[in-house]
DNA sequence: CGCTGAGTTGAAACATGTCAACCGGTGTGG
DNA sequence: CCACACCGGTTGACATGTTTCAACTCAGCG
């Protein structure tokens, strides 16, 4: 858990927040950043008329909730996918500790940078895939980032703590098509998915499904994104 | 273009770019950075196939081709779509600065933040709109970033260096659906785009078919993304 | 034991993609 | 100066992937 630090020896802001609940909601002021320390969190969006679209998966050691000035309100929400642990650093302890330590600022672009081609990724993923790739990748892309956390982890199996609907809004698809295509992979023997647990049956078959570069695939191996 | 500098006194690496150019390709090493001073870029990536995702347009202020580890390579390519002038700041140099100067990661995270944002806008966009919402929203959000950058400027026509098929690029659809959708777009007398000029006719019409929030359309309104 | 949230399946509607033909401007070489 | 090719744009007919709607199952839970 302390690799995950940003500023390493603060610890005022820890925090535990329940499933379910959000770490923070669209329109929120944004005077502080949440270093996410422990457990799974969706950033998502909202249309007027209620569609939603998961923009962003973060995994222990993400940093949430920065925001681009002072004044612009949070477009986004971020919601507990599973219990988590977070540091919620205010904006001023953040900005007091960079004039210290430069180094904070690049770790803090680091990470950044990191969402940002996750999100290029996903941006690509969405516009110019297929429904079943795009599943394919989401899992694929999901379970490395979640191996990676727990060196020398040779399980095929994981916890992913999600529902059709949270994958239909991630991957801009109905959940009805999710199911669809997840009854196929299950029938052709490549992937598992019932009630949160994923089992990857058939690796090859996934990556080539997913059609990821295996490239690419290494640019999901975070263990702290900054590092 | 001043004050579109990282770096405020760094100008051994300006160049000059000839639209159609590429400012760096997928797969390039990341040891530098491009800070954007004039024009606009496009930022890319590919699949195996030829399908290609538009994951961004830069315009001056943009910092791009960072990379969030020293040794990943770029996922993504950035082509000029008009003459363009950058800086080029080797991460060498940049690194030096952000020790003497704490503010600069500051900045670059700011800006990284920025196209964050801007990012998760698009991902939405491409995930949950419909065609004819996806291409409103997509040439309001140039039409007022662009706006920003002329302060004071009141014309409701630009040049936008895009073809069809590029607009179908970042939005994820085919140039022909793009032209069904902007021929209907210009029938309705809401907006008229030929040959790179753009013409916005009735702009809260515009404003209700994109679906956007006034909110998020200030988001947009950067005129340098750190500042 | 009935309720609720998640998942499953089928039929029909619809948005978008595909393929193909054609237009108009522009630059180039004979 | 004309012929031609090329690029971007336009339009129609048709194919297909995905959504919508609706009914139903299953598991967990008060």
């Amino acid at each position: 858990m302390e690799r995950h630090r940003l500023i390493p020896r603060y610890r005022d802001g820890d925090r535990k927040i329940e499933a379910g609940r959000d770490l923070f909601s669209i329109g929120s002021s944004g005077k502080s950043i949440f270093n996410l320390l422990e457990g799974w969190v969706a950033v998502y969006t909202l249309l007027e008329d209620g569609r939603r679209q998961i923009v962003q998966f973060a995994l222990p050691g993400a940093i949430l909730g920065v925001l681009p000035s002072r004044r612009a309100p949070a477009t986004v929400g971020a919601q507990a996918l599973t219990e988590v642990a977070v540091s919620v650093i205010p904006v001023s302890v953040l900005t007091s500790h960079s004039q210290a330590d430069p180094e904070i600022g690049m770790r803090l672009a680091r990470s950044l940078a990191h969402d940002c081609n996750l999100a290029f990724d996903h941006l690509t993923s969405i516009g110019r895939r297929s429904a079943r790739e795009r599943v394919a990748h989401l899992l694929l892309e999901l379970f490395t980032r979640y191996r990676a956390q727990w060196p020398g982890n040779r399980s095929e199996e994981m916890v992913l703590p999600l529902t059709q609907e949270q994958i239909g809004d991630a991957t801009g698809l109905t959940f009805v098509h999710v199911n669809r295509v997840l009854s196929a992979l299950r029938k052709e023997g490549i992937v598992q998915f019932h009630y949160r647990r994923l089992r990857i049956l058939d690796p090859d078959r996934l990556i080539e499904v997913a059609g990821v570069d295996p490239e690419i695939a290494m640019s999901w191996l975070e263990r702290c994104p900054w590092a």
